[in-house]
DNA sequence: CTGAAAGCGCTTACAG
DNA sequence: CTGAAAGCGCTTACAG
């Protein structure tokens, strides 16, 4: 290892080029009240920052405090729009508050999961933010005791408790059931689900089903599997449906890509949308409303959500009292447009 | 600060349970061939690992080691599709050679940019791949001589040095102008682009003009500048276009985003695509092939982009020898889809 | 085969 | 107002 003075100077290399000892380099670059420099020795020690370009050590910092200003963002994958926009909200929220984001992507494997809460066990960042599809609460636990706070964004309520641990959600069943009602109330009779069992999934077919049950007339479920939860998934999976010889009139996709999938296949083998089969998405990603015809489907503000999620962390943060868990609830809303 | 036992157990805690110092710990810990623990020694502190549920603390490693296995992606903007694909083959690379990523949004801002070179600097990562709008290659210079590697995502080929800087590049003024004379070659009059000047933009004005240069016929140049690049953008864009009386036959956009809002604005106009204007876009986002009419654009490999990205990030630092930078070239394809 | 010890670069009581 | 010193949790020569 070489030891040029100009390679990754120290507070130690300052310190010698201002002639004042390291501790003083230390109290400047965090001038709290802890000291009173005065302005002579502030301007030396500054300006032998500048001269050899120091920048804190962020690992020694760390270990030392204990604190890393930075928030872990676990997201399910990262090339479905909805959780960009999502990351978007909590990343301005951490920004202005002076925290960083780390990204997690888990491609909604449990593996994957549990290899980033063990990494985040390490200790690299002070809260963790994020959606899980498989993790259980008891998972979370070696954070919470570590005193790392949780924020989970979930599709249905759950209980709070005295840990550490915010939870945010949207009522995916009762938005899957105003979805499903809403094609039931524009008198389709076969409506078919694309969906699989992974994250939203579950809750969105129970809100399915739900709907089917608590019409006036009865109702078959036509529920199409599907295991990949984008638009190759959806198309894939439209593509089996039509197979069957028969075809529904509406389709409800689990969420806005599988929908386009859909689209696509229901347009490939010839049939008209809304006319032939209506379709309804979850999600109001941004292309939802730019395709053609654009989107039916439910609207959750992605950017409100991540933005609400990361305010929840940084109070948690920021105050020096314990107190419970909270369930904050977030809206969702129908948005009728051309495909059903 | 409380002082329980079971809370954020460190090597000593292990090493108090198993019997053994703490240094046993650490080899048993790093298995290398430093040390030959026997079965019955590694067992003990595996059992006493387990019991406490002891993870190291990176920061501490970090310091020590000087190694964080991180590498920082940064990108201008998550919400356009085109980077968390990019993103996506990045992180596949990354951790099959045991890397995690931390993604850096910069929303193609000079000064986000600037932020997050010097919080690179602090030693948070191992190297950083990145895409940057504004950035120039002196401000690269504190990261290489600090012996961060970076790897660039670039729009055309410039100049390897002997830094530690490696760069991949797709062509974008020849793209840009095999677009531009893909609409020339079918005829097209009147070509408008849609663009700004920021990043990948400049590149792709210049392929856009050399090719209407280029042209056997006469072509007057005819650009509408907007300053958001997305969908919103194009929308706008075209609307400034249309309001101007004249309707051109063909429009380029500078990227996907702006080709798909530029659609919406035609077809809210009352115009068909193609037959009354057609539109190429530039990027072949996913959502490309499956909005109506499909459309055509250049495509890149983002995906195969990340992924050879990384792998040139993580040779060089697996190598302990220096090697000059180094400048690879991916290719682009032109799409022709419905809308051109 | 195993442990004592140095030291990575900081922050923060504590003296003076 | 300023500095010497302890210590955060590790890794890694070095002894034995």
């Amino acid at each position: 290892m070489q030891k040029k003075s100009s390679y990754k100077p120290t507070q130690s290399d300052v310190a010698a080029l201002a002639g004042v000892s390291q501790t003083t380099v230390s109290l400047v670059l965090n001038d709290e009240d802890i000291a009173s420099i005065p302005p002579e020795t502030r301007k030396k020690v500054l300006d032998a920052i500048e001269t050899l370009g120091y920048v804190p050590n962020s690992a020694a910092r760390i270990l030392r405090t204990n604190r890393t200003f930075a928030l872990a963002c676990i997201i399910p994958d990262i090339t479905n729009p909805f959780y960009p926009t999502f990351v978007n909200g909590i990343q301005d929220e951490a920004e202005q508050n002076g925290y960083e984001v780390i990204i997690y992507n888990t491609h909604g494997l449990a593996e994957k999961e549990a290899k980033v809460l063990k990494t985040i066990q390490e200790g690299r960042v002070d809260g963790m933010i994020g959606v899980f599809f498989h993790a259980k609460a008891q998972d979370f636990l070696p954070l919470l005791t570590r005193q790392i706070p949780v924020v989970r964004l979930e599709v249905r309520q759950h209980q709070s408790g005295s840990w550490p641990l915010d939870s945010i959600f949207i009522d995916n069943v009762k938005a899957a059931h105003a979805a499903t009602s809403y094609l039931i109330s524009e008198g389709h009779k076969q409506i078919a689900l694309i969906t699989g069992w992974d994250g939203p999934a579950r809750a969105r077919r129970e809100g399915y089903l739900q709907a089917l049950e608590s019409a006036t007339e009865p109702y078959t479920p036509w529920i199409q599997d599907i295991s990949i939860f984008n638009e190759e998934g959806g198309y894939a999976g439209m593509q089996a449906i039509l197979k069957e010889g028969q075809v529904p009139s509406a389709v409800f996709a689990g969420n806005d890509l599988l929908a386009i999938g859909a689209m696509q296949a229901i347009k490939a083998a010839g049939l008209r949308i809304p006319q032939d089969v209506a379709v309804v998405g979850f999600d109001d990603i941004q292309v939802a409303r730019l395709i053609s015809p654009s989107l039916t489907t439910i609207r959750q503000a992605q950017d409100e959500i991540g933005k609400r999620a990361a305010a929840l962390m940084i109070e948690r943060l920021q105050r020096e009292d314990h107190f419970d868990g909270r369930v904050i609830e977030m809206p969702f809303e129908l948005i009728i447009r051309e495909s059903a």
